[in-house]
RNA sequence: GCUCGAGUGGUGGAAUUGGUAGACACGUUGGACUUAAAAUCCAAUGGCCAUUAUGGCCGUGCGGGUUCAAGUCCCGCCUCGAGUACCA
């Protein structure tokens, strides 16, 4: 009777899904624990190895939560709108959903066939109107809310209007659009309905805006920060330009101080939180206005408003910089220099984000002919415009301080400006000097002397006194952009009223994705959507109608665009809890219950985007009582990733000769992938079946080294393109789910990025066939087990084995307890150990890891119910444990001997019982030590 | 540049947080079983020296320091990786 993983894991997959072994209920005696990892994208190329690392991961602790009487909540689903899907229907013509469905399906399978204890009841699907009825409804909250930055919290647009009607804006603070006007209640009462939704729209959490957005031509559509790296798009790599556009926005900057804060009260990785720190940027500062002199036809004297994080060194200004997309720049330009400027500034838009990324030394600037007016020596300052100031960010202009800042110095002694020195005692002949903590302040009329802290606190007051400058706090983080021209993703639930967004009433959720004939923009430029033709609004009906009926009147056009990829996965996690239900987002009762995901797992990579923006809709379901917790995830885990190990063979240049490895140096050659398939573990290429699979190369020559050719290698992440793929399916094949479970948990921490190597897996797998046998001790290796009571011996091991595998599961270091069980069940071999009372208990720990065989070890020892269902308090048995515990004992510092004590001794106790031990008394031969250490339970020192 | 993380055998990696460095596994070598292969089992495996055994010295990127004791703590470097970047 051989370990035949192929029955016992078809075996049990059919029965956990028979039995519906892991439904978890929302209601239950037990204390809850729901454990969420990140549900995957389905695409077409299936589950390589690298992704159920996280899964497994997941799966082991839910499991393991099981055992020790937890009520598990362990959902999957699949986050399905994407491009992908969409960019393979515009190339075939296939609606996405088709493909988006048999992806799932396969998806679907190889979960299965890894013995995941999901509750599949509960799956979501972003793509499914069920579902993303819910994420438009959260749509239509946001846009119906504002934020009140007094109460710190979002609140009814409703109580916004009120305020307007009875008292205007003027006492209002709120996290709103800059460029809202003051208005008084008989002002705003006055207003058209029009005009007054346009004001409402600078409130609204969700909002229409002009923004400047990156566009990518090549995709056709708007990327959000996060998706853009080094001016290219994440996905394919495509340029990315600016470009205005009218677009839907997210005021995640309302938030901003409230997802830094929260980040003390969550256990996540301190890099992640790093991460999003960086990504919010808060600076603090103070927010200063220069006004611009008149001169020569302009009149009028321009506020130029500055943001900085050192207003104490505003004597040491010596000019002003814009970025060259300011909008004063061309009314205080002079006409002297206006040739110039403009010639600047045309010479700037020329180049690429990308090209002033790369050449950040070349110093470039233009001077304006303009001045400001120091607002405390009155002395005139120059307004310069140079690309090092970035429009986006602050109010894309600064004050120049040469002194204190690198980027001024350097500009400043470019272009021959002065640079006069405010710093007590710093020579800054070499280059600026921007240590805060050493600065003392001089030759700045009432800030001599002061340092860096006294400094700020005494200017800021000064410049408030005189109206000209206000303490503030700026964000590096930007509102998001939340329109894709896309098809496959959730559609607004809008229309337009005489240009002005409408929100689909709730009872009329959700709206469907329409029919369209192809998935590419229209000829007039317009999103996909603009293709369809049943797509308007007919709002005395209540209902989407025939284009052709828009009237403006009562049928209305519908928003083209569709949502980001972020949107549907931003509250999936609280969806779980209550996936079918159809009159809310989930019932009150099922989030009381779940309350919050206990253990989130999930890649580093979305540090900055869906792990943001998912914490921002928390916080607003937070502000509306929707949720009991402004944090959705309690803990997070990064699982790391697993890179392929690629395989390259080497063309020499123009020719068709493929050199080994050993015999490139010095030749001009080019790396070509090859298929990881063909090549053996010793890195010798199978050049027959490489000849096969690369048709071009049937003709080439081989120059082998050894009679071998020998591929190059190189770790990098698993992709199709780079043939490193290796696939879960052909493993589960040759080894079963249990040992690739064990061994993606052996390989390394959890946490750690490594590259894939198979060879390894025969140890896991080797581990348990000795599983196996260890219950298998009959004659003809049939099953057997003894009812003896187990040896101290065997007791010892198990125990052992318990205490360090809770640990393990409890700190998340799944590979070292591998290894435990693996000493385990090599100790009970060498022991002979049939014991049941040894048996039974190593079949529970071992269970989150290897689940099916298991469970069929359990129903071997003859268990009518499943391990997976059973509640075993055996983890908490470490008093079991060891009743004695052999002591080294060192001598000045070196190892000599080992005492055997018992382990309740204290300090004291073993430190007599060491002296008075004959091999202590023969090593110190009558020598009387200084001092004797005594680390209970570890060791002894005595130093002479 | 800034922020974070990591450097341990031929390889992946352990080390109870200051207490016998190299667990466990792969690989390699030798052996047993077998007609043979596979599978399985046993032994050796950081380096150097010694050997009939007992043993000795060195060793966790480099250089210092604290300590009876340092892979672990402190100071100064080096290398690699990740994130971010003209952020005022």
């Amino acid at each position: 009777m051989n370990y035949n993983f192929r029955a016992i894991e078809a075996k049990w997959r059919n029965y956990w899904a028979q039995k519906s072994t892991f439904k978890a209920d929302n209601d239950s005696a037990k204390e809850k624990y729901y454990v969420l990892a990140m549900f995957p994208y389905p695409s077409g190329a299936g589950l390589h190895v690298g992704h159920p690392l996280g899964y497994i991961a997941s799966d082991i602790y839910a499991r393991y939560k099981r055992l020790k009487g937890f009520n598990v909540l362990q959902p999957m689903g699949y986050d399905s709108f994407g491009l992908p899907a969409e960019q393979y229907a515009i190339q075939t013509g296939q609606h996405p959903s088709v493909t988006t469905e048999a992806n799932i399906a396969r998806y679907r399978d190889q979960f299965d066939q890894l013995g995941f204890s999901y509750d599949w009841s509960r799956e979501v699907r972003t793509s499914d109107p069920k579902y993303y009825k819910w994420t438009q409804w959260i749509f239509i909250q946001l846009f119906n809310s504002w934020y009140n930055k007094d109460k710190d919290r979002a609140e009814e647009i409703e109580e916004l209007i009120r305020i307007f009607e009875e008292e205007g804006n003027s006492n209002i603070n709120a996290a709103c659009d800059e460029d809202v006007p003051v208005f008084s209640a008989t002002e705003w009462n006055e207003l058209n309905s029009k005009k007054q939704e346009e004001i409402l729209l600078k409130y609204r959490l969700t909002y229409l805006a002009d923004t400047e957005v990156n566009w990518c031509p090549e995709l056709g559509t708007v990327l959000a920060n996060d998706e853009v790296i080094n001016g290219v798009s994440e996905r394919g790599g495509y340029p990315v330009v600016r470009k205005k556009m009218t677009q839907w926005n997210m005021r995640i900057t309302a938030y901003a101080q409230r997802l830094l804060d929260d980040l003390k009260e969550i256990d996540w990785p301190q890099s992640l939180k790093d991460a999003q720190t960086n990504w919010i940027g808060r600076s603090v500062g103070a927010s200063v206005t220069f006004n611009t002199k008149p001169s020569g036809n302009s009149k009028t004297s321009y506020p130029i408003e500055v943001f900085t994080t050192r207003p104490d060194t505003i004597f040491g200004v010596s000019f002003m910089t814009l970025a060259p997309e300011h909008e004063l720049v061309s009314k205080i330009t002079t006409d002297a220099q206006k040739e110039e400027v403009e010639t600047y500034i045309h010479s700037t838009s020329q180049r690429s984000e990308r090209d002033r990324l790369a050449d950040v030394k070349t110093i470039t600037g233009a001077f304006t002919g303009a001045y400001v007016e120091h607002p405390f020596t009155k002395e005139s300052i120059p307004i310069w415009i140079g690309d090092y100031v970035l429009a986006g960010y602050g109010t894309g202009a600064v004050m120049s301080v040469p002194s204190g800042d690198q980027r001024d110095y350097d500009f400043a002694k470019h272009f021959k400006i002065p640079i006069p020195n405010i710093f007590e005692g710093i020579d800054i002949s070499k280059e600026a000097f921007a240590d805060k903590e050493l600065t003392i302040i001089a030759n700045s009329e009432f800030l001599n002397g002061l340092n860096y802290k006294d400094a700020t606190k005494r200017v800021i007051s000064e410049l408030e006194k005189i109206g000209q400058g206000i303490g503030k706090v700026n964000y590096r983080l930007r509102d998001a952009v939340f329109s894709r021209q896309r098809y496959w993703g959730e559609p607004f639930p809008v229309y337009y009223v005489d240009g002005m967004p409408r929100m689909i009433q709730e009872a009329f959720l959700p709206l469907k994705l329409p029919e369209v004939d192809k998935y590419l923009p229209t000829d007039t430029g317009e999103p996909p959507l603009g293709n369809a033709t049943k797509w308007a609004w007919d709002s005395e009906h209540s209902k989407v109608v025939d284009n052709n009926l828009i009237d403006h009147v009562k049928v209305f056009p519908l928003e083209l665009n569709t949502m980001p990829g972020w949107a549907g996965s931003s509250q999936y996690f609280n969806r779980y809890m209550d996936p079918e239900n159809d009159k809310a987002i989930f019932s009150q009762e099922a989030i009381k219950y779940w309350q919050q995901v206990d253990l989130y797992i999930g890649g580093v990579e979305h540090a900055t985007g869906h792990l943001l923006y998912s914490r921002f809709w928390q916080k607003f379901m937070f502000d509306k009582g929707l949720v009991p917790h402004k944090e959705y995830a309690r803990k997070l885990i990064n699982q790391g990733m697993i890179l392929g190990t690629s395989a390259f063979v080497y063309r020499e240049e123009g020719t068709n000769r493929l050199l080994s490895r050993g015999l490139i140096k010095g030749i001009n050659v080019t790396p070509l992938h090859a298929d990881v398939s063909l090549v053996n573990s010793s890195d010798e290429l199978n050049i027959e079946a490489f000849k096969e699979w690369r048709p071009e190369f049937k003709e080439a020559e081989f120059i082998l080294e050894n009679g071998k050719y020998l591929v190059g290698r190189e770790v990098e992440k698993m992709s199709k393109s780079k043939y490193n793929v290796v696939n879960p399916d052909a493993i589960c094949e040759e080894y079963g789910a249990d040992s690739l479970r064990m061994y993606e948990m052996f390989l390394g921490p959890l946490e750690q990025s490594k590259p894939w190597n198979t060879a390894g897996i025969s140890g896991v797998y080797a581990f348990l066939k000795k599983l196996w046998r260890l219950y298998h001790s009959g004659p003809e290796g049939e099953f057997k087990v003894s009812e003896e009571p187990a040896s101290k011996a065997a007791l010892k091991s198990l125990h052992k084995t318990i205490k360090k595998v809770e640990e393990d599961i409890e700190s998340f270091s799944f590979n070292t307890s591998v290894a435990t069980f693996m000493i385990c069940v090599n100790e009970l071999l060498s022991q002979k150990c049939t014991s049941r009372s040894i048996l039974e208990p190593l079949a529970i720990i071992i269970s989150p890891y290897a689940p099916h065989i298991a469970e069929e070890l359990w129903e071997k020892l003859g268990h009518t119910q499943s391990i997976s269902t059973a509640i075993f308090p055996i983890f908490e048995a470490d008093h079991l444990v060891e009743s004695s515990k052999e002591y080294p004992v060192s001598f000045n510092g070196k190892m000599r001997f080992t005492i055997e004590l018992p382990l309740d001794m204290g300090k004291e106790e073993i430190e007599s019982a060491v002296m008075s031990h004959e091999k202590t008394k023969a090593q110190l031969q009558g020598r009387i030590p200084k001092k004797v250490i005594v680390v209970p339970g570890k060791i002894v020192n005595i130093v002479g």
